[in-house]
DNA sequence: TGCCAGACGTTATACCGTTACGCAACGAAC
DNA sequence: GTTCGTTGCGTAACGGTATAACGTCTGGCA
């Protein structure tokens, strides 16, 4: 369990089993995998992992990857608050980076803003290879 | 089941039938949604609807949309090939835009490959409010 | 003490997507 | 014309993702 403190509020049990899963995977995993690797310590639902996800998204130390259904813990350097990141999915080994771009992100409201729209929250997710598994 | 003439090659019954539910629906929907506005021209079966939907994606004439689990036909203007499409979807109306802007791609473009990423595919789905939901 | 908010646990259910099988139609190759 | 590969179709069963609707238990606080 070993970590970046983003002023972290005192997880709870559960919390810290699914965030602990989550690290030491150091890839995405779904909410039913989670459970899976968690029935040993007394997990048997879904809900149980799905309320600590929330949790656990909502403060910063997992990210959801909408094109995956899947939860990552949290790589960005430095963990400060992204509002918005963009993430890199290699699809040869899972791995998952993080991207903050303040001119990408000006760009990218600008445009919409261009189109009249009022972008609440930002969803980039690139899949492609990272630099180790191009041979 | 009026429209923009990609160049669509022929499409098949069940096909046709996908995309006029989604156009005239001007929204996005759930392969099941399409599948209950369907059951009264005989189809049955999840994987009918999903089978054209892979085509009408593949041929550029539906969108699927990750973060919503849904799809949506193409409302691009001039419905050309984009390479990079970044979506605008109203959490009030449902209403999705379409935004293709170079200098945004190549700004993203860039961000991934000083990380040492290579790219095949781009997610950009932008939740918030269209013009004419701006009160 | 009484109350409330937040986390928890359980069951059931809804929603999303695929696997596996077999059949029918079409066109190219022989 | 027969063979064959490809593509679409239809059905059934299944697996993966997420939530609803309960009730319980705790800790903080008036
Ligand atoms: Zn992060
Ligand atoms: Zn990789
Ligand atoms: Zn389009
Ligand atoms: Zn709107």
């Amino acid at each position: 369990m070993a970590g970046h403190a983003h002023n972290a509020p005192q997880l709870t049990k559960n919390q810290a089993l699914v965030l602990g899963t989550l690290e030491s995977a150091g890839a995405p995993l779904s909410a039913y995998t989670i459970l899976d690797h968690l029935r040993g310590e007394g997990l048997r639902a879904p809900l149980q992992v799905y309320r600590a996800l929330d949790k656990l998204v909502a403060i910063g130390m997992v990210h959801r990857l909408e094109s995956l259904n899947a939860f990552v813990a949290c790589r960005h350097p430095g963990c400060g608050h992204h509002e918005t990141v963009a993430f890199m999915i290699c699809e040869a080994c899972s791995n998952v980076g993080e991207i903050t771009d303040a001119s990408l992100e000006d760009r990218l409201k600008l445009a919409a803003e261009d189109a009249g729209f009022a972008p609440k929250r930002s969803i980039i997710e690139l899949r492609g290879t990272c630099r180790d598994c191009q041979s």
